[in-house]
RNA sequence: GGCUCUAUCGUUUAAUGGUUAGGACACUGCUCUGUCACAGCAGAGAUACGAGUUCGAUUCUCGUUGGAGCCGCCA
């Protein structure tokens, strides 16, 4: 980039052998100073690079800084051979200074150093984020972010998906997650909401004939963090489209998902192509024990509870048996790890076979099984010489769950997972509602707008709890990246959903008037989904915590340590909008 | 709300019931004409806070505060 001012004339991406002989001015921060005495270096970074400062005068550098931002004047030189810098690319080059002015400058000692700030506390990297965003893996996460941003804008564009605003003040929804609440000055006692998601919104768009919709959306709630969970606010690529079923969303979301993985992924990196794996709820319980399984790992759980029912391991009657084939021998140690797993997630003991050479058992279990079932619980389990089983009973629904984070646990130790793969599948088939212990009461599992499989007869006619609705989740590497749901845009249905998880019509009305309302003037039938950009981003750049593709994140407690957020505001502020405060 | 881990110079890390609490990088000063996370010499700089146990606590115990991870929660 030329940019020709009083600063700069050029950006160290635009600065080459070609410029040997020019007289250039450079700006950027002092990245390292390198002082011999008669001669010295300073390595000047900008966002696009670096380049060697060489400074024959050495008064050139009194009062210079690391870190300082300055525009250093000067020529360009070709660097002899022996001191070319292969690390750079402006490498065979340098800036011999002749001016220096600093432009910004260092007046403290640093909090910590640019170069190596990702191995520096958290909360101190945050309260100087914008020290931490110099370092140059940080700063590429934030670049690399803008990119895929702008990659999913021009995608959905090309798709034919009209990228529309909807609002940031709206109405508190009492379904979901925490809402973020505004005062309002004009309405005492009364709050606007900040959106958990732009979904009733988006609906709407679809009633008023925008058939196909998307935004990067921000999104709020006021929920407790996670490694992969931002506190407060995050993004979603969120779309909606009219006239769809949920093999039309299933199409767009593969399409934007694998071109943008395959744009910007890992070079090497394996990626699910489309069509992605469809698993059931139900199966994904079953096969993985948990709804967002990670396909990377080649475990899988089976069932062997009517197995166990007809042997004499008393413990294991009247249990859900699920079992785990690991197709491999573990040590001693290996078994006392694991055991020790097993308990600290709550379980009493974890009972295991092993496969000799001659297919005999060995292990606790293996007296407990008739001689005559021996043969069966190898066809069931695909056991062969060498393998380990391990077998987990408990309720089903602990037996499912302590199955699944065994299943990790085991390919995490034995290092199992496949490597640079993004694999991508589909979760489907949710049920509509389940039934809530704390308030003993039916309320909906996920997105209270999804259409019911079997729509009102179902309704009308099953035990709520064996309905399912047409919701979906896409899981990538054991990561939720995205629900979605075909609505329900019929109201006779969604009042006679609602009125199961213990709504009147009056509610739904009061609570979702703009849909209610819409929905009597032609509503057209609509689907859409809505991935995580940030989780994307996450998975892209192999980072562990979703801070780190975050421009300024909150910590784990929702504060900007930098800005001091939340914070106190006046007195005067309170009166205007009503609020006082109780100490 | 619950569970687990954690707190030593600016950063990072070591050690200890009695020490001058050590190193590395950063910082300050000096030396050095080709380094590139330069090198060398010198210097300044730390046991989060409050109780308890003890002759003596930075170390052990309890609490407070802060941080991280997990569970709950996240339509």
């Amino acid at each position: 980039m030329n940019t020709n001012n009083i600063y700069r004339n050029r950006t160290l991406d635009n600065v080459s052998e070609q410029d040997v002989g020019a007289a250039l001015t450079l700006a950027g921060w002092v990245e390292n100073i390198r002082d011999h005495g008669g001669v010295s270096f300073i390595d000047l970074r900008d966002m696009y690079g670096v380049m060697q400062v060489v400074m024959r005068d050495t008064s050139l550098l009194d009062g210079l800084s690391r870190e300082d931002c300055i525009s250093v004047s000067g020529v360009i030189e070709h660097r002899d051979e022996e001191t070319y810098n292969p690390k750079i690319p402006t490498g065979t080059i340098e800036l011999e200074a002749k001016k220096v002015e600093v432009l910004g400058k260092v007046y403290r000692q640093l909090p910590f150093e640019v170069m190596t700030s990702k191995e520096t506390r958290e909360d101190v990297r945050l309260k100087y984020r914008y020290l931490d965003l110099r370092n140059a893996k940080v700063r590429d996460n934030m670049i690399f972010r803008s990119k895929v941003i702008s990659y999913l804008r021009q995608k959905m564009t090309d798709m034919g998906f009209l990228e529309i605003q909807t609002p940031i003040l709206c109405a508190s929804s009492p379904e979901g997650a925490r809402d973020y609440i505004v005062p309002s000055r004009k309405f005492k006692g009364k709050f606007y909401a900040l959106p958990q998601a732009p979904q009733q919104y988006k609906q709407l768009l679809m009633v008023s004939g925008f058939d196909k919709y998307f935004q990067i959306a921000p999104c709020f709630r006021d929920e407790d963090a996670r490694a992969d969970r931002s506190p407060g606010e995050f993004y979603q690529l969120d779309f909606e489209m009219s006239f769809a079923t949920q093999e039309d969303v299933f199409k767009v979301g593969e399409e934007v998902l694998y071109e943008t993985f395959k744009k910007f992924a890992p070079e090497g990196a394996e990626i699910t192509a489309a069509p992605f794996p469809i698993i059931s709820y139900k199966q994904a319980m079953l096969e993985f024990g948990t709804d967002k399984p990670d396909l990377r790992n080649p475990l899988r759980i089976i069932d062997v509870s009517e197995f166990f029912s007809r042997c004499t391991f008393k413990p294991f009657h009247d249990k859900t048996v699920r079992a785990i084939n690991v197709h491999a021998q573990l040590t001693r140690g290996q078994h006392e790890k694991l055991l020790k797993y097993a308990q600290s997630i709550g379980m009493g003991g974890l009972g295991y076979l092993e496969v000799l050479e001659d297919m005999t058992y060995k292990g606790p279990i293996d007296k407990f099984i008739p001689d005559d079932m021996k043969t069966e619980i190898r066809d069931l389990a695909g056991l062969t010489a060498g393998d380990t089983i391990f077998f987990i009973a408990d309720v089903e629904e602990l037996a499912a769950s302590y199955a699944g984070q065994l299943r990790t646990e085991i390919a995490d130790r034995l290092d199992l997972l496949e490597k640079n793969a993004y694999r991508f599948c589909y979760i489907n088939d949710f049920p509509m509602f389940e039934y809530d212990k704390e308030s003993k009461k039916i309320i909906f599992t996920h997105n209270p707008f999804s259409m019911p499989q079997g729509g009102l007869e179902a309704l009308n006619e099953k035990d709520p709890l064996e309905i399912l609705a047409y919701q979906y989740d896409i899981v990538c590497n054991g990561v939720e990246l995205s629900s979605g749901a075909v609505r329900n845009h019929n109201l006779d249905i969604m009042v006679k959903a609602f009125e199961i998880a213990g709504y009147t019509e009056d509610d739904l009305k009061e609570k979702f008037g703009a849909l209610y309302n819409a929905f009597q003037f032609g509503a057209p039938p609509h689907a859409g989904m809505a991935p995580g950009v940030d989780r994307m981003i996450m998975l892209l750049r192999n980072e562990e915590n979703i801070r780190e593709v975050v421009p300024f994140p909150m910590n784990g407690n929702a504060q900007d340590l930098m800005c001091g957020a939340p914070s106190e505001v006046t007195e005067q502020q309170l009166r205007e909008v009503h609020i006082k405060v109780r100490q």
